[in-house]
DNA sequence: TCTGGGGTCCTAGGACCC
DNA sequence: TCTGGGGTCCTAGGACCC
């Protein structure tokens, strides 16, 4: 089937090709509305409707096509005001596997061009392409040569930023979707930058705008100008300072292959609160299984156990523990978990999440045999050493 | 409107050691 | 008798990102 000419053509994005790449070597590739465009290409009587992967009883948009952004629909939105907004949206639950072997294609086909990239989740990812030049040509030859491969072979569109710096290449990826190719020269980096939100910086959410915006930063050039002080008052030193180099185009870091996990965790949001503690506990145990089993596929072991506990009125607490042993056994990270919950003390609870999570990772190989051991752990289990706050 | 699940990083205070 | 300063680890909470 000559499916390339099906690849579904939402509009197309902007698409700069000229000027000077001289120093752009980094792009940013970011797949179009990833989950839901896989669910298109998997079931085609959905080309043209408005898809939205996610639901559930209390579940937010994960991906929305781009026939569904049209009604204002968006990700980590609510699914029932997304269904208010866009009633005759098509709802598909998330298939993650699925969308973890497509992204392994993905990241292939960006491994065939260098072997610096960088994912930064399922859909996206950094290239530094400096030193392919003689191999494939110029970033924007490369940026080009890599969108067809994704059409053709896929049957997907991504949108490609190619900057000299990580974040202005993330930057203009998201500004030319979807299906875009934007190239930011180097000496253009700060016109780019300085008219844009300054909500587009690395680092600046809803929390972190509201200072700024009080002290009439809009823009990326009106936080640019801000005095060094006034910013570390604003926001912090280390934000302060990270924010500013952005602003004004400086961002050293190179590209590199993920950092090995810190932390591996499990929540999950009930369809109706918990308030039984036989069903509190029952449901800590699955999540310190689920835990326990990645752990187990990665040949990691840790030694702090935590969890996470959401009240229906959203507030949220948590509480970590340090333990004398390295733990991966579900019984362990359970016993733990468990022993953290009663410690809140709780009285009739009502319970909307809760979550294990386990850090301090390590190889198993490299931690001594014994330590995990079950019954040096159980003479320990109840009795660990605190410090610090008591539970 | 009613808020997922996977993570990372920062801050601040306290304990503890030298 | 009064009391420094640096460094590290631990904990709780929160902001942020995809």
């Amino acid at each position: 089937m000559g499916r390339s000419a099906d690849v579904p053509r939402a509009p197309r994005g902007i698409q700069r090709v000229d000027g000077d790449d001289t120093g752009c070597a980094i792009l940013h590739v970011d797949m179009d509305a990833f989950f839901a465009s896989v669910e298109i290409r998997r079931r085609p009587e959905l080309t043209g409707k408005p898809v939205i992967v996610g639901g559930g009883v209390r579940g937010v948009v994960a991906a929305a096509s781009y026939d569904a952004r049209r009604y204002g629909v968006h990700s980590a939105m609510p699914a029932s005001q997304a269904l208010r907004l866009c009633p005759n949206a098509v709802v598909v639950r998330p298939d993650h596997e699925t969308y973890r072997a497509v992204s392994a294609q993905v990241m292939t086909i960006l491994r065939d061009v260098t072997p610096a990239v960088e994912p930064l989740s399922l859909d996206e990812a950094f290239l530094d392409v400096s030193g392919v030049r003689r191999l494939f040509g110029r970033p924007v030859e490369i940026a080009i040569a890599l969108r067809n491969r994704m059409a053709e072979t896929l049957q997907l569109t991504c949108s490609i930023g190619v900057a000299p710096t990580k974040f202005v290449a993330k930057v203009a990826s998201s500004r030319c979707k979807p299906d875009g190719l934007l190239l930011v020269p180097a000496a253009e980096v700060l016109s780019f930058l300085h008219p844009l939100p300054v909500t587009v910086l690395w680092g600046v959410g809803t929390r972190t705008a509201e200072p700024l915006h009080r002290l009439g930063v809009r823009t990326v050039a009106d936080l640019a100008r801000l005095p060094p002080d006034t910013v570390r008052r604003a926001v912090g030193s280390a934000m302060a300072e990270q924010l500013q180099n952005l602003a004004w185009g400086r961002d050293p870091r190179p590209v590199h292959e993920r950092d090995p996990e810190k932390s591996i965790s499990s929540d999950h949001t009930s369809d109706h609160d918990l308030v039984r503690e036989a069903d509190i506990l029952r449901e800590l145990r699955r999540l310190s299984q689920d835990v326990s089993q990645r752990l187990h596929q990665r040949r990691l072991c840790g030694r702090t156990v935590g969890i996470k506990v959401r009240f229906a009125d959203f507030r949220t607490v948590t509480r970590v523990r340090t333990l004398p042993n390295w733990v991966d056994e579900t019984a362990h990270i359970f016993d733990a978990a468990a022993d953290l919950y009663r410690s809140l003390g709780l009285d009739r609870p009502r319970i909307r999440l809760l979550g294990v999570k386990c850090e301090h990772l390590q190889d198993q190989a490299q931690v001594p045999e014994q330590l995990t051991l079950d019954a040096e752990y159980s003479s320990n289990s109840g009795r660990i050493p605190r410090r610090g706050r008591p539970l």
